[in-house]
DNA sequence: ACCCTAATTTAGTATAGGCTAAATTTATGA
DNA sequence: TCATAAATTTAGCCTATACTAAATTAGGGT
């Protein structure tokens, strides 16, 4: 099974921390948060487009429109210059990863007493740091 | 009970997801891992050297360095040059705060039954996004 | 067809956090 | 003590992510 998600390399090393990682991801959480919203835009209404993105990421446009074209440069989404934003094969499987653990933490978060908004708010920020085998535990659990 | 952790104001505004606090916190995730490692240097050998913490945090010491002034610049250590740092009230009780986060975040996994090498690592970049009430709920769940 | 508005991009600026190379300061060993 | 090693800071550079202001493009209504 491929992992799509592009977490990075658990290797702890060191002490009772791996600081590393975590901190290194923060390029490819920003793109997770982008082509997740972009990938419930296209559900919802058919397609994404940057000035509904700069409402719900709560940032400026010229920031969303700079960002979609690092994505596109990365390969997460394909962007025609002043036209609506499409994901890759890439992007899309970048998103539904993503929402994965969304759920899944969110699902966690509530199953240990956190009330839903709270969770939701929680788990938007946690979520990127779920790796494959911590994603598969949860699973086990909720479905006891 | 007064909040020392700067985790961002929980306002669930929009759809099915708060992305904006997320985003911003992260120089304040800098910061309580900078802290924390600070601490744990300080109880460890007695003092927190930037040679140490560029090896744990796997970072050159010029970035170490820089951090370190920012920090000192933000009230979280004071450092004199070409000396150990060493953490303000503020800097201590924001590594406290981070250090119960992230006890609890791999408490949590571990009943989840995430192994614990694993736990160490993925709360490491999760704590940083559990609010007070997460906490809370945390706490009562594993005190079950 | 044409104007006007909304959306987007460009230009220019700032900060955080990363780096290498070079300079400086502290610490150590003969 | 004094040369050398180790640690730290400065200088200079880069990218990502933010912003405002200005220019450009797309779309709608008359």
């Amino acid at each position: 099974m491929l992992n799509y998600f592009p977490v990075s390399t658990n290797s702890p090393i060191g002490p009772s921390h791996t600081f590393t990682q975590a901190r290194q991801d923060h390029a490819i959480e920003t793109a997770a948060d982008y082509v997740e919203l972009i990938d419930e835009l296209r559900e919802k209404t058919g397609e994404a487009r940057g000035a509904d993105l700069c409402k719900l990421l709560g940032v400026s446009h010229v920031t969303v429109s700079k960002t979609l074209q690092r994505l596109a440069r990365d390969g997460y989404v394909v962007a025609k210059p002043y036209r609506s934003v499409f994901l890759t094969e890439k992007g899309r499987m970048l998103a539904e990863a993503s929402r994965e653990r969304h759920r899944l933490m969110v699902s966690l978060l509530e199953r240990v007493g956190v009330p839903t908004a709270i969770a939701e708010a929680d788990a938007e920020g946690m979520e990127h740091h779920v790796s494959g085998e911590t994603l598969q535990a949860i699973k086990a659990f909720l479905a006891q």
